[in-house]
DNA sequence: GATTAATCGAGACGGTACGTCATGTCTTAGC
DNA sequence: GCTAAGACATGACGTACCGTCTCGATTAATC
């Protein structure tokens, strides 16, 4: 059954997907060398060997090709492995998030944050595309700490992932202190007492 | 004694302070109506009444600008009380915190925060002028209260900040959820645990 | 005898008629709305419902359209009398051109002239196709003129046509000044002595 | 007395003279090099160094710029002698005419006169700063060919003008035949019973 | 009537130029 | 000597067309 055609967006069918590649790899080198600012449509094109409109018919904006490079060229493994034990696999965790940080996808990673301050679809996307899963897993650690009586019965998971995951973001980005796994240890040493359940 | 004049930096003492006035109050003005984005020295000049090589002059760059709008006509007055319980200091502080992220000074902000993601010299100044002293403060509540054995001995005040001014800013900027009073009473309770001297 | 196809040249028993009108029409109404700059390829195809490879395929450029437009929509047929007097000939022969020239066709025929400036297979063409038949009518209109004994047996038609057609376009073109069936009066009136047999 | 601006026009005392002649330059080079389509604003600020606001802030269009060129660099000086006889004046006078036609000037002028016919302030430049004073030289020594009673008294100069200039241009425009000396002479031969004086 | 090959619409593609905007430097008058 | 004003070279913006191309889907001529 044929269906006319109604919207006006472009027919994805027809994508050439050489040069969607080539698009985003072109952005995400320049992301790395030198951050947002360095990032323009123009120097895609430029790199990738592609015209502007090529780029504008397919990608909103800058974030959105960021977006997707992500997904495509370093979709950040994030292992949420189940060792047994709540803090040995919350450690794990953040340990590899920490790792994730000085990578070029942990650039580009606190870049789009960052940019999405000022750009509510960018945000809805970010949160939709990577924060809501990794949520998602570390809330399903503690659930399994709970079930076997290591984290306390009454806890807000969402609370508790806002002030571990929080921690490492302030330092970052506030505070500009380092990240690293010394760090993530003394952390979760400190709450714990607010996560076990009592002894 | 009358020195030579060698480095071509301005002399501070001809600066007109109407200029720099009208300077900050269009900074404020811009970036309040439009973010960082709409945030031009064109536009300040223009809406200021001034010349560019005026601004040019006198800071290097527009977060400069949004250092010194927020220092003059700004200053988010953040008390730290003492009220004899850590407890309702934390509470009291954090939730002042809050009641300022939806003000112009708030957006402001976490503006220059997504600024000094690229900006090495911002993010100093930042760290500097607004973050140090506020840590500091937090820090004095959370002494106080290991001096009235309401917090344990041990505690690391600097990773305790990281955890509950964390919370907030990744609900904010990540997350993207609200930041009220509310909150701030259950992260504080979920945490209080971790923070208590053993009874 | 079947010949095999060898040029790339289209088959013109398949060519679709529909699509060739729709296009000619489209291109004949861009060209009245806003003249040439606004007669574009892009612009014909959609307004046609066609494919811009079917308009390549069959136009070497959009000057070529507009002639064939012309040919087809608005052949201006300009009437070339006999009333037994050279001077009434020549004044109905013109007068008639300056009819058209207000015309969708006139206009159209103007810009082609402008645009064959700089295009030489247009030149070619115009010249051709609508030239020299005017050019050749109007030299028999004198010839007849010699042979009746009211024109000069020495005149070079194609000099008296330059100057006689030259004057209108010269007026139209260069002083934009109004060209009318009074202009055309006294422009005969005052050049008839270099055309008129010695009494 | 200081008047306060108002408009928004440029402030010509500013204006830097070597990017003014630079953009002349580089334009009147890109006509002469491929006409009319050649010259893009983009190539005139590559080519003279410049940046393209600069070529905004100052002109509004292309034939803008080619109108100043024509006058700064190439005032195609055409003599309107008097040598005592009138139709020796005309040929000199034409003469020179068909002289500056195939240089660079001339090919800006027909370029200029192709451009106007889609433009109406550009045909009014064109029309006030270079026709109108060829004309009225040309009305001169019509009028002193009366005043001599070499001409006929009753003549049109306008219209003798017309003539003689239009069938030039018709030829150069429509016919595309060469335009000559021997042209113009035997145009004027043809022509001169229509001009001259009763015996 | 079935097969086959070219035309058709649609529109993606790499480009070039458009005209606008902001950048940071500079020059010129005026106070 | 700072100031307002703004011209300047630069370069990115997002849009419009260019002419070429590829894709199924008609459709007309041939078998």
């Amino acid at each position: 059954v044929k269906v006319t055609r109604i919207s006006r967006a472009p027919d994805a069918s027809r994508r050439n997907d050489r040069s969607r590649q080539a698009i985003l790899r072109a952005a995400w080198d320049l992301l790395d060398r030198g951050g947002f600012p360095a990032l323009t449509i123009e120097g895609v094109a430029r790199r990738a060997g592609v015209g502007k409109a090529t780029i504008y018919r397919w990608w909103p904006n800058k974030a959105a090709i960021v977006m997707d490079a992500m997904s495509e060229l370093a979709l950040p493994h994030i292992p949420f492995p189940d060792t047994g034990s709540t803090r040995e696999d919350l450690r794990r965790q953040m340990t590899s998030v920490t790792e994730l940080f000085p990578t070029k996808a942990g650039r580009a990673l606190l870049a789009l944050i960052g940019e999405s301050q000022h750009d509510a679809l960018l945000a809805a996307a970010l949160r939709d595309r990577l924060i809501v899963e990794r949520r998602e897993s570390a809330s399903e650690v503690l659930r399994r700490g709970v079930a076997r009586g290591e984290v306390r019965a009454d806890i807000d998971p969402g609370i508790a992932i806002d002030a571990l995951y929080g921690a490492l973001y302030y330092r970052l980005q506030v505070s500009h202190a380092p990240v690293d796994p010394a760090y993530v240890d003394a952390l979760i040493d400190q709450l714990w007492p607010a996560l076990a359940a009592a002894p």
